[in-house]
DNA sequence: ATGAAATAATTACCATGGTAAGTATTTTCT
DNA sequence: AGAAAATACTTACCATGGTAATTATTTCAT
């Protein structure tokens, strides 16, 4: 926070290099908030969305299924899921319609992790700002992509 | 674009939510876009950075000094310094004042980089929204950290 | 039917950046 | 004055994630 302000003293020539420097930090901010609620659960954030997608499929579905909800490149799907398989969060097999394919499923190990993360946490609502202002912020993101 | 879309479709329990990820995945739109500008140029927009402050400061600075502006941790400071003096952008030096500070000044070399790099370009000033919309896109951000 | 192209996942390699430990110097405290 | 703490920077080590190349299988086109 005060981080940010210091920044800011080096007085900005526009509300928009502002903007695009607020959104780095804001960024920034709101991981280092995550990354702390799940380093205590021994399993990255990123780790725990494949958890997370595994659980809402409840049947196995292919990797690059959950490669195209996350948005994430193909290697560092497999990496992440490298973990998982080690930490036998979840397990990977191959089905007959397609050998290329890999299937992954969760465990009940991981189905227990996930229950005991309590995503309720405030800090990953953004609380501080209203519904109006969240969805005003959703409105000008979206305009700038 | 497209992907983020794609994200949107498994519906978001919130707008709160659907910030959040919003927040981040434009954060890596605008890297992306800012990343391709500087590969050019054979440097890192953090490189880039560094090379601006030094400008700014005319005579030699401490390396402390850049680290505060930039608000980067010491270790990544090194090393991007590192960087600028094997290509020559950079000279590092000690003074008498405090033997443990080392002092980084821009060269001849670094000020043409700079100069050769056309930071007026579009995409760096979030062009798409109005000044009133990162107005109220900075109001937001900052009552969320 | 079969060689070429596409697809799915993985592996290899590299760049970046974080934490912790290490070195050198300066400041502080008694 | 001199030991202890603080400061400035660097080095060592590690984790993450990106691109390009690789392997295996399937689809497409003629």
């Amino acid at each position: 926070m005060g981080d940010f302000e210091k920044e800011i003293n080096s007085k900005f020539k526009s509300e928009h290099q502002k903007a695009f420097l607020n959104i780095k930090y804001t960024n920034t901010y709101l991981s280092t908030i995550i990354d702390k609620i799940f380093i205590q659960s021994n399993i990255s954030s990123q780790q725990y969305n494949i958890l997370r997608i595994l659980k809402g499929a409840k049947n196995s579905i292919k990797v690059s299924t959950v490669k195209k909800i996350m948005i994430e490149k193909s290697p560092n799907t497999t990496r992440l899921m490298d973990k998982l398989v080690t930490k036998e969060l979840i397990i990977r097999s191959r089905k007959e319609d397609d050998k290329r394919a890999v299937y992954v499923e969760i465990t009940k190990l991981g189905l227990d992790l996930i229950a005991s993360i309590n995503v309720k946490d405030d800090r990953l609502n953004l609380s501080k700002i209203t519904k109006d202002e969240a969805f005003e912020l959703n409105r000008i993101l979206d305009k700038i992509r």
